[in-house]
DNA sequence: ACATAAATGATAATGATTATCATTTATATC
DNA sequence: GATATAAATGATAATCATTATCATTTATGT
């Protein structure tokens, strides 16, 4: 049969790897600690995955604008904190907006990014790591 | 006297070009345009005049995800449109939105970016260039 | 067991952005 | 106006996250 997907285990681990955390990864993070499971992975495994995972509609990419994409399993609607002193990408947890009747007309949309941008707690109690 | 900034005719012109137009534009597409009042224009200057008019708050990046960095004259407060059909930015009438009552306890934000994806008005009739 | 194509790992390529550096130019001072 | 100084430019190399390529390995249906 064609056209069908294959299980591995490198394709596992990435994923359970992306749902236990709410760090929003980045392929570089994912990539040092598969490591230390599947000491010979590749970076591309990892772009792939993601890139994979993304299509399935399995995770969400989140642009904050600091050169890295960032990958979070946590598909429900949500919004970000970006600190612009520690750099981490923090959920938000706010109920999700509608703006279906405030787009102008002529507009519809089926998705919004919303990020926020500040010092997160930790980084205004001198907290962060 | 230090730590002047000088004036030049291509700091002017890209200025200018940037608060003539609302096509949130790309550093690319301001070379080119450029290229034509200035012929030996190097992309570097524009890539530094953008990061020097950013940081005199005179202009804003907007990172919609699509792999390219645009910039905005109009700093005032508002929202994003991203074509995910024709790629355009596309500049939203409607209200800025007030967050201050509804962050989580512990965040609060200067400034937030919100970006609305999906099809725009042109493209909807296929209309778009 | 075998055949087939998907997935991997290694590595090269891509491409937007940034850094470097010699030259040009704006501007303050004489 | 001439001059000195450092900012700005233009050309080009470097950076670096991401993508593409390709030979090899591996999952899975028969």
């Amino acid at each position: 049969m064609l056209n069908q997907s294959r299980h591995s285990r490198q394709r596992e681990a990435i994923l359970a790897l992306l749902r236990s955390t709410k760090l929003h990864p980045t392929a570089d993070w994912l990539f040092s600690e598969l490591k230390k499971e599947f000491p010979n992975i590749g970076l591309a495994t990892i772009y792939r995955n993601l890139k994979f995972f993304e299509e399935q509609g399995l995770v969400i990419k989140i642009d904050v604008g600091d050169g890295f994409d960032h990958y979070d399993a946590d598909t429900s609607d949500h919004y970000h904190f970006f600190c612009d002193s520690c750099r981490k990408v923090i959920d938000l947890d706010m109920p999700p907006l509608q703006f279906g009747e405030v787009l102008p007309d002529g507009f519809s949309s089926e998705h919004h990014q919303l990020v926020f941008f500040g010092k997160c707690k930790n980084c205004k109690l001198e907290l962060c790591s």
